[in-house]
Formats: structure tokens, C-alpha cells, sequence
RNA sequence: GCGGGUGUGGCGGAACAGGAAGACGCACCAGAUUUAGGAUCUGGCGCCGCAAGGCGUGGGGGUUCAAAUCCCUUCACCCGCACCA
């Protein structure tokens, strides 16, 4: 197919644009200022339809908001930190560097064809040491503040690569590219403290109104706040240092349930009792071979062993409860110790059936005595229950009321008290890699770990590094590694730990307003331009990338780097559904499926087939665009076939923006169809005859402030194909219009900056054709006229017990008793009735009136 | 297991605060035009029925003059979290 005309005048606007300065933003105390951002793309070297779809979808905000007079922030850059430079470099020998820079320059090239309204001065990239060298500098002002501090974490990790693994490149216990069985290894790592935010971070979600209420939820959850009583047992024969032990427990309520005590295996009790013990060493040494990913450990059967300990029921001294150590007790969530209450505790329950231990039940049942079976009865916290021995208090309680109250006695007795937990743990950041912000510190001998002075950043990665051999090429490379003490002077070695990746899309929304400063952020820059009004991207980033840069504001904040204002930077956040695609197999001698590309399918009324020799083809409706699977659509070839607009509208058009879009061929073209029809008729419209009589055009006025009003609507709410709809439903009344040539070319007009967000290469075109002046980017967008809009004679529909049967036309605001009489003079009303009078006659005024007969 | 979401024609989806179910698009069907059509234009299109009419928003029940929308119950699918004490 020869390219169509779009493919010839989109350059050409997009050109037009960028001479006008469009879209270049710089602050103004006359307007508004609107921050759109959509999540900045990883460098892959590929856009895919994922990111056109998130653009465009920003774009059309963007766009909008410039027509409504605000002062538009749109701005783009690259994430462009991580692993696969690294592969990369691994694989083909290629510098990571090189591999990124060249990747974001052929991304940039077919990101630029979608005439997009970005400002492409503030573009910025976060492995240049312009951006990471600020990234360093509010680094140490993060460690003065106390918000970064260092400490021994464990890691997976990898023996033969040398490195260390995240959780999810752990597979089956092995490293994913060596696969070496991975080891638990204790290293000095970083750490931010988002921990001491937790409360703030949980309650300030409240707050987030704009944001969906997917994104709170999980973000509440990860968050993980509980409340509960810690206590300390009193032991019994266990190793010195040990004649307590704390654990926590959210429902104290159960107490007298317990009939035994646990400790993880890194529990420094069971480290000590081990000492003296070589079965329990060697069962703890078990336990550390599994690995520590969540993967492992939902798969590894639940074990433990006595320690021969015991401890004190703190309610009954009388009473010793084993402690045993147990595989799936964490040592870092609440103390690493509980208690077990294996009538109420599946997990504790099943644990006491293995191993022979009690099980004593603290409810009375409401049908019968007992609860206990192999089910254990956990009550919800808002339900009452009858507590065998009551703590404290009564005997009927909800278990919340009852948790207060055993917590209350508790503390009075002196041995316990309330707490709050929350699952949130510190932000480990260190990553034993090349391709990352360098941790700006120094280890000196003498002075310990000292930071970099600020005037030696950025610390820069050097760039004669190789990766033949496994592990960090910075730990091997001395020249960079041996460097001066900040503090004393004498002979030290660099930090060569990187940063998360995390770490730079934490802020980068804050560095586009002010992308060239030599500090972090200017204030006056962040004051005007945060925070960021409408945020856009994908719902995998809804818990890690937001809870962090939320942290990282705050951070900011207390580090002095961003105003108060924005410590909650994103106003209101969407998060857009996936693009998919049917993805056609056929089937080899075994069976297995063998994946074919849309390209090579042909699909028809009978099934799809193979073009090339006719062989039929499975369909699997819709999964996500994967290249493994065949079923991917580069939006290059699309722009260079049908051009920008077509896809920009077929892409806002199919969906909610907020559910995954099933892209197809016959949906394309048919978009495209579509603007090539919108465009034959501005043609056809700029030269016709006759005027914009009133009398004559009343309806195509009445059509088009409509649309205004619809469309205007649809974009507030991301709504945009219902927008679509209407633009289509205008579209089609034009077409039909009588109107003389003058109107027509008065509501194309209109149309054509109402398409303006979506399709603005077209509606430029047609903006010109009918000889609009400058640019429709520089058109305010049109206002719906409500006096215009309501129609005098409307039309009321007639139910008869419910069921629409007929319908009348009255006058707006026209009386009960008037519609009434017209309804019974109805002549299917009168029918049905057939001489008899209705039981009841509900008017709804200038809604609907429904006959009871 | 816990938490959340979604179920509407052949398909994607509309339906404002309980008031006309199926807007708009795709696919399909018929006609016009064309050398041709995978182009363009016109019209049709929830299901059953010749029709009158009946039935229809996952299933069942309820509230109401009126339910896709509210309540109860049940089923299916999707997403998130998960030894969290």
C-alpha cells in the first residue's frame, strides 16, 4: 500500500510547530502553570505500542489544557540505568554507554514522528553525570540528614557470576544466567530510611484523591501497618544473655491459647543454643541454604526442632512453653518470635499436628464446643466471639475490643506493650554493578566511611571497563578505585557500589524543572512548576516507583531540595491498561506451538490462515505484546504507513484508556479510513457555496455545541472514547448537513480543534485548508453554549407498567397536568387501557411518565 | 487463603444521581457505483417470531410505578498481596 497523504503533511506541521516554540515551556505569572508527565521509558532501543499509547493519551491532556489556557510543563527523558546495558555489554561487547546513548537516539527518532507537545530542551537522561552528579550531591545530604545510613543486610548471592541476584533472578535456587546454586551472604549495603515514613506515607494516602483506589489500596497494604502487643517471655534454661524473650503478637487475645514459642533460625537465641547443640546447628544451616525470595519460601515445606529452651506463660508462671526454631518465622518482621496459638493459626496449627504438640482452644463455639479439627478458627477482629478465659474484662467481645483490653492488662502487669508494626522495611539500595549512580563515598582507613566533598562530584563512571570477567568491573578497576580522603587527606578506596535504579526515577520529575541547573533543583523552579498535575504510566509501577518517590519528596524536603508543597508530587495519577494483540500458532510434529506475526496471517470470515500456504492458524484472542509470542506491531511501520494520526486515533479510540486495548488490523484501517473521510470533506466543505444562514443551520449549531460539551467532558474524565464517539457521531451529522458552506466550514473548524488533542497533524491540515489563522495549537478550545444546547421541544418518552410503549413531544418546562392530558389521549396509551383509567400516572418532568394500568 | 475489580449483541464498548438498554466503532448483510475491489456511497443489523408480540445487561431472589444501575445470594474470569505472627 503507497503511503497515504498524512505520511506527507505531518512532518511538515510538526515542523511548524517547533518554529513556533509551541511547546516550550517557561515559567509565566500570567497563566496557569499544568505539569502533564507520563513515566519515562527505559532505553530499550525500541518504542513500542505500550509507549505510543502512553504518550498519546498524555499528549491529549497536554494538548487540551494548552487550549485552556494554561501554562503546559510536557517534558520527556530516559531511565537509563539498569541491567540490560549490562547484558548487553556481556553479550555483543558493546559499552554500556554506547549501547544506552544509541538506543535513546534511535528511540528518539520514532518518538519524534507521533508529534508529540513535548519539550524537548528539558530532555534529560539519568546516566549522564549532569543528572547523577546531583543525584550524588542530595545523596550526602541525605546521609547528614540521617535519611541514609549503611548496615549488614543479606543478598542473594550468585558464586560464579560473583554478583549479587535480585529475588527475581533466583530461579529454583540457582542464579538465572550461571545457573550456580545462590548463597545467603552478608554484605555492607546502603539504605534509605523509608521505614521512619511509614505512618506518614499510610496516612498521607488519605490525601491522594485523584489517585485510582487500586493504587492507595496497594499501596496501604504494602505498607502493612498492625497493631499488637509486644511482650518478653521469661526462659527457662536458655543460653546466657537469653533470660528473655520478645515477641509480638496482633492478637493477645489469644494468649491462653499458646502452647509453644517459635524463633526464626536467624534468631540470635537459636544462633546461641546452637552452640551447644550440633543437631539444632545443623538443622539452622538447612534452613539458610533455601533461598530468601518469596518464591522459595511459599514452596518449602514448614519444619523445626526444640531447642530444648522454655519459657514463662506471662498470664500462669506455672505454665512452660516449649521453643522451638522454625524455617518460617522472619527474622525481620516484629521481634523474629512468636508464640504459637495453634487452635486459631492455620499455619501454627498445622505446625502442632506435625510435631505432636498441644492445641488449646480460647473461643466457645457458637454451635459446638469445639472449633479445632484441622481447621483452625480464626475469628475476624470485628466479630464477637465468647472467650473461654477471658484476659481481661468479658466474656463476649470482638476481638478487637478484646486485643485492647488484653493489651491494656498486660501493660499493666508490667510486661508488655502495645505496638505498632508495619511491613515496610528500609530501601536497600546498593547494587554491586556498574551500569548505576556511583555511591559518592570513601573508605578510609582511618577516617571510616567519609562522603565525597561535593566540589569532587560527580563522582564519574569511568569509561575503560570491561566485562569479560563476572562481577563488578568498578571492584577491578584500581586508578578509580584509590582516590584522596575528604576527610584526612590520606590514601582511600571509592565506594563501588551503584545506586537502584529506583533511586534516579525518584526525582526525576522534580529535575525536569529545572534540567541544566549545577545544583539539584532550584526552588523558585520546583515552587512553580511542581507538583506534577496529571501523572500517567503503567499500574506495574504502583506500588515500588510511587511509594518510593513519595519518600524520596519527603527526603528532598528535609534535605532542602523541593518546597513542602510537593512532598506529595503527583496531584492525580491514571495508570492506562496494556496494549494486546491475538497471537496465531500453529502446531509442530509434538504438539508444541510455533508462533506466527500478524504480517504473514490472513484473517477472514472462515478463520485465519497462513498467507503463504494456506494452513489454518489458532487464535488466542488477546495477550499482552510480547516479541517471544509474535503478536508485536512496531509503531514504526504503522507511522510510516498511515501516519501518526491514525494511530494516535485508533489508539484513544477502542477503549477506556484505563482497560487493555486489543489492537487490530481491521481497527487501524479503519481509523484510518476515518480521518482520510474527515479530511475529503474539509476539502469538499472549503469550497462549497452559501452561507451561514441562521434559519438553516440551527441544527448543525445545535450538533456542534453538543459535541463540544461531550468531548469536552470525555477529557476531563479519561474518558477519550467517549470523546471519540462524539467526534464520530459530529462527523457523521456534517456529512448529512444541508447547511450552506459557510456554516459547514464555521463547525469544521470547530471539529477540527476538537480533534486537535488527538489528531493534531489533521486538524492543522484542515485548519489551514479552510483558512483558519496560525496554528490550531494556538486556538483556545471552543465553549459549549448551554442556551444553545437545550432544545425547546424535547421529546418524553411513555412507559406503561414499565415498558416504553410510545412517546410524546412537549415544550421544556411544559406542565404535569399538559403532559398528563397528552399521555391519556395517547393513542397506544389509550389502547392498552381500553377504556378502563390507570391506577397511577408518574410524571418525571422532562424525563419519562409511566402509566400504571 | 486475604484484598480488590469485572461480567451488557458476533466483537470493542455507551447508557449523567433509579427513568428510552445497546450511542459510537468493528465485523456482517443488502443495494448503488465501479473494468475490478480489501475503494467509495446508501441502508439494515440484540434474540425468538411471517407478524402481532414476547424475551433480553453471568444465574437465582428481592426493593420500586420503574433496576445494567440499589439490596441479598450464587457462578465465572481478571488483578494485587501472601509463612506478616
Amino acid at each position: 500500500m503507497p503511503s497515504n497523504e498524512f505520511v506527507d503533511f505531518e512532518p511538515f506541521w510538526q515542523e511548524a510547530w517547533s518554529k513556533a516554540g509551541a511547546f516550550k515551556a517557561s515559567r509565566s505569572a500570567e497563566r496557569p502553570k499544568y505539569y502533564v508527565l507520563e513515566m519515562f521509558p527505559y532505553p530499550s532501543g525500541k518504542i513500542h505500542m505500550g509507549h505510543v499509547r502512553n504518550y498519546t493519551m498524555g499528549d491529549v491532556v497536554a494538548r487540551y489544557r494548552m487550549a485552556n489556557g494554561f501554562n503546559v510543563l510536557h517534558p520527556m527523558g530516559w531511565d537509563a540505568f539498569g541491567m540490560p546495558a549490562e547484558n548487553a555489554a556481556m553479550e555483543k561487547g558493546i559499552h554500556p554507554g554506547q549501547w544506552t546513548r544509541s538506543n535513546i537516539a534511535d528511540m528518539r527518532n520514532q518518538l519524534k514522528p507521533l508529534g508529540l507537545s513535548i519539550d524537548w530542551t528539558r530532555e534529560l537522561a539519568t546516566c549522564d553525570p549532569e543528572y547523577y552528579g546531583q543525584q550524588q550531591s542530595m545523596f550526602i545530604d541525605m546521609m547528614e540528614a540521617g535519611l541514609a545510613y549503611r548496615k549488614n543486610a543479606v543478598v542473594n548471592w550468585d558464586p560464579v557470576d560473583r554478583t549479587v541476584l535480585s529475588n527475581e533472578q533466583v530461579i529454583d535456587g540457582t542464579g538465572w544466567r550461571s545457573g550456580a546454586p545462590v548463597e545467603q551472604k552478608e554484605l555492607a549495603q546502603w539504605f534509605f530510611r523509608i521505614s521512619d515514613f511509614s505512618e506518614e506515607l499510610l496516612e498521607a494516602i488519605d490525601g491522594l484523591s485523584d489517585w485510582p483506589d487500586k493504587v492507595r489500596l496497594m499501596q496501604r497494604n504494602w505498607i502493612g501497618k498492625s497493631r499488637g502487643l509486644e511482650f518478653d517471655f521469661e526462659t527457662v534454661g536458655a543460653p546466657p544473655g537469653h533470660d528473655t524473650l520478645r515477641v509480638y503478637t496482633t492478637r493477645p487475645d489469644t494468649l491462653w491459647g499458646a502452647t509453644f514459642a517459635a524463633v526464626s533460625p536467624d534468631h540470635p537465641l537459636a544462633r546461641d543454643a546452637c552452640k551447644t547443640n550440633a543437631a539444632l546447628a545443623g538443622y539452622i544451616s538447612t534452613c539458610r541454604r533455601t533461598g530468601i525470595s518469596e518464591a522459595d519460601l511459599e514452596t518449602v515445606e514448614k519444619t523445626g526442632m526444640d531447642t530444648g529452651v522454655r519459657v514463662r506463660h506471662p498470664l500462669d508462671p506455672g505454665i512452660t512453653l516449649p521453643v522451638w526454631v522454625a524455617n518460617f518465622i522472619l527474622m525481620d518482621y516484629g521481634t523474629g518470635a512468636i508464640f504459637g496459638c495453634p487452635a486459631h493459626d492455620q499455619r501454627d496449627l498445622e505446625f502442632t499436628r506435625k510435631y505432636g504438640l498441644p492445641v488449646i482452644d480460647v473461643f466457645v463455639g457458637k454451635d459446638s464446643d469445639q472449633f479445632v479439627d484441622d481447621v483452625a478458627y480464626v475469628p475476624p477482629k470485628d466479630e464477637t466471639v465468647r472467650y473461654l478465659r477471658p484476659i481481661a474484662g468479658k466474656e463476649w467481645q470482638t476481638g478487637e475490643e478484646a486485643v485492647t483490653a488484653a493489651i491494656e492488662y498486660c501493660e499493666a502487669r508490667g510486661f508488655g506493650a502495645g505496638v505498632v508494626k508495619y511491613r515496610l522495611r528500609d530501601w536497600g539500595i546498593s547494587r554491586q554493578r556498574y551500569w548505576g549512580c556511583p555511591i559518592p563515598v570513601v573508605h578510609c582507613r582511618k577516617c571510616g566511611v567519609v562522603p565525597e566533598k561535593k566540589e569532587n562530584l560527580p563522582v564519574v563512571l569511568p569509561e575503560d571497563v570491561s566485562f569479560d570477567k563476572p562481577g563488578n568491573p568498578l571492584d577491578r578497576h584500581d586508578a578509580w578505585r584509590e582516590c584522596a580522603c575528604p576527610s584526612c587527606g590520606a590514601k582511600a578506596k571509592r565506594e563501588t557500589d551503584t545506586m537502584d535504579t529506583f533511586v534516579d526515577s525518584s526525582w526525576y520529575f522534580v529535575r525536569f524543572t529545572a534540567p541544566r541547573a549545577n545544583v539539584p533543583t532550584v526552588m523558585e523552579d520546583a515552587e512553580y512548576w511542581m507538583n506534577v498535575d496529571q501523572y500517567i504510566g503503567g499500574i506495574e509501577h504502583a506500588i515500588l516507583h510511587l511509594l518510593y518517590s513519595r519518600f524520596f519528596a519527603r527526603a528532598m524536603n528535609i534535605a532542602g531540595h523541593l518546597p513542602a508543597k510537593a512532598i506529595e508530587p503527583f496531584d492525580a495519577l491514571f495508570t492506562q491498561g496494556m496494549v494486546t494483540h491475538a497471537i496465531y500458532q500453529t502446531r509442530d510434529e509434538r504438539g508444541r506451538p510455533v508462533y506466527h506475526f500478524p504480517e504473514d496471517v490472513e484473517v477472514g470470515t472462515d478463520g485465519a490462515k497462513l498467507k503463504a500456504t494456506g494452513e489454518p492458524v489458532e487464535t488466542v484472542p488477546s495477550a499482552k505484546m510480547a516479541k517471544s509470542k509474535k503478536n508485536v506491531i512496531d509503531p514504526k511501520d504503522l507511522i510510516a504507513r498511515y501516519g501518526a494520526d491514525t494511530a494516535r486515533w485508533y489508539i484513544i479510540s477502542d477503549s477506556p484508556p484505563d482497560r487493555d486495548v486489543e489492537w487490530t488490523t481491521t481497527g487501524v484501517q479503519a481509523a484510518s479510513k476515518h480521518l482520510q473521510r474527515v479530511l475529503r470533506l474539509a476539502t469538499k466543505a472549503s469550497n462549497e457555496s452559501g452561507s451561514g444562514d441562521p434559519s438553516s443551520n440551527s441544527g448543525l449549531e445545535v450538533a456542534v455545541h453538543r459535541t463540544i460539551d461531550e468531548v469536552t467532558r470525555g477529557i476531563e474524565t479519561f474518558a477519550f472514547n467517549k470523546s471519540v464517539a462524539k467526534l464520530y457521531e459530529l462527523f457523521n451529522t456534517l456529512s448529512k448537513s444541508e447547511a450552506g458552506g459557510a456554516a459547514k466550514r464555521r463547525a469544521m473548524k470547530t471539529l477540527a480543534v476538537l480533534m486537535s488533542p488527538i489528531t493534531p497533524h489533521l486538524s492543522e491540515q484542515i485548519w489551514n485548508l479552510l483558512g483558519g489563522a496560525g496554528l490550531v495549537v494556538q486556538q483556545s478550545w471552543p465553549e459549549a453554549d448551554p442556551k444553545i444546547i437545550e432544545e425547546n421541544l424535547i421529546v418524553i418518552p411513555i412507559q406503561v407498567n414499565g415498558k416504553r410503549r410510545s412517546e410524546i413531544r412537549v415544550h421544556r418546562g411544559a406542565q404535569a397536568e399538559e403532559v398528563e392530558h397528552l399521555v391519556l389521549e395517547n393513542d397506544v396509551v389509550t389502547r392498552i387501557l381500553a377504556g378502563r383509567s390507570p391506577k397511577k400516572l408518574i410524571v418525571v418532568p422532562e424525563r419519562i411518565v409511566n402509566v400504571v394500568a
